[in-house]
DNA sequence: TATTGTTATACTCTATAACTATA
DNA sequence: TATAGTTATAGAGTATAACAATA
């Protein structure tokens, strides 16, 4: 239950109406920012999402993808279907776990993720251009507690 | 073009890759939260944003609600077809412009808006839960700096 | 000429439920 | 029993381009 922030009581009605949207305005505007920018390659922001987990080289199950990308299985799935289709990832049987698959980038995978993320730096400055770096340490804090609250991963009494 | 932040290049090419995963996760978090509790009152979290947009009373144009929920036209008019099927929304000829349409909620969507507010609480109290006023007030302030910046509404030099 | 909105169209993401196979 | 993934299915949001009517 949240503090009942007494005395503050009308700032805080205009922060419980304006945070919601504010997060999704400032989320969208760098979604479709980035979708366009894309576009060329034929990749979708989240498309992305999912390249850069597996960017790092190791394979992954589909199921660890979703939890990674907010997602759920079939989603992934569907997702991966259209990524293996255009040749940027592979899925392979796991190593130990028959049921599972692996996922992994291919060549041209790891390629389009690198240009991607050069293609994308223009957002990134702009993303960055009007905030200082201790504020945007600040940004990426907040918006891990209110992801964790939200998500119950619960610290707090 | 972003400042050059020498001599922290480590910490920032952390943020850089973290803050844009951040926001979509802290968003899809909320997200997908209000598109779960709304469900059954059948109305999606995106739906809800417009019915907000038209809660103050005053009607208002596709042009402008596409503006304000961060879509667009072709996009806002699907989604008011819909929610005109479902009578939370009408859609009446323009006083002075003959080729816009005025946009109004009707009693049932005034009633829904009510409903729906109330029914998010348990959502907003989460999203604030493990954040301070302070905080959240800076949020705000951030998220709307990056929005500015992203979307070009330049108050750099 | 520029703007508001419509239409047609197509695609991505989303999500549920029933299912198979493995653990 | 529980888990990983598939399949079928359906719907919402997204966006572009061509178009009509009006400013």
């Amino acid at each position: 239950m949240p503090q009942q922030r007494l005395g503050l009581a009308e700032d805080l009605m205009d922060t419980e109406r304006e945070l919601p949207l504010a997060l999704r305005a400032a989320y969208l505007a760098l979604h479709r920012k980035t979708d366009a920018r894309f576009a060329e390659h034929g990749v979708t922001a989240d498309q992305f999402v999912l390249l850069a987990s597996l960017s790092r080289g190791e394979a992954l199950t589909q199921r660890e993808l979703a939890e990674r990308i907010s997602s759920d299985p079939s989603t992934v799935r569907a997702m991966l279907v259209l990524l293996e289709v255009n040749g940027l990832v592979q899925r392979g049987s796991h190593p130990t776990d028959a049921r599972a698959k692996s996922v992994a980038l291919t060549a041209a995978g790891k390629r389009i993720h690198k240009k991607l993320w050069r293609s994308g730096q223009p957002i990134r400055g702009e993303l960055f251009a009007s905030i200082s770096v201790e504020e945007a340490d600040t940004l990426v804090l907040l918006l891990r507690k209110i992801e964790s609250s939200l998500n119950n991963d619960v610290v707090l009494a």
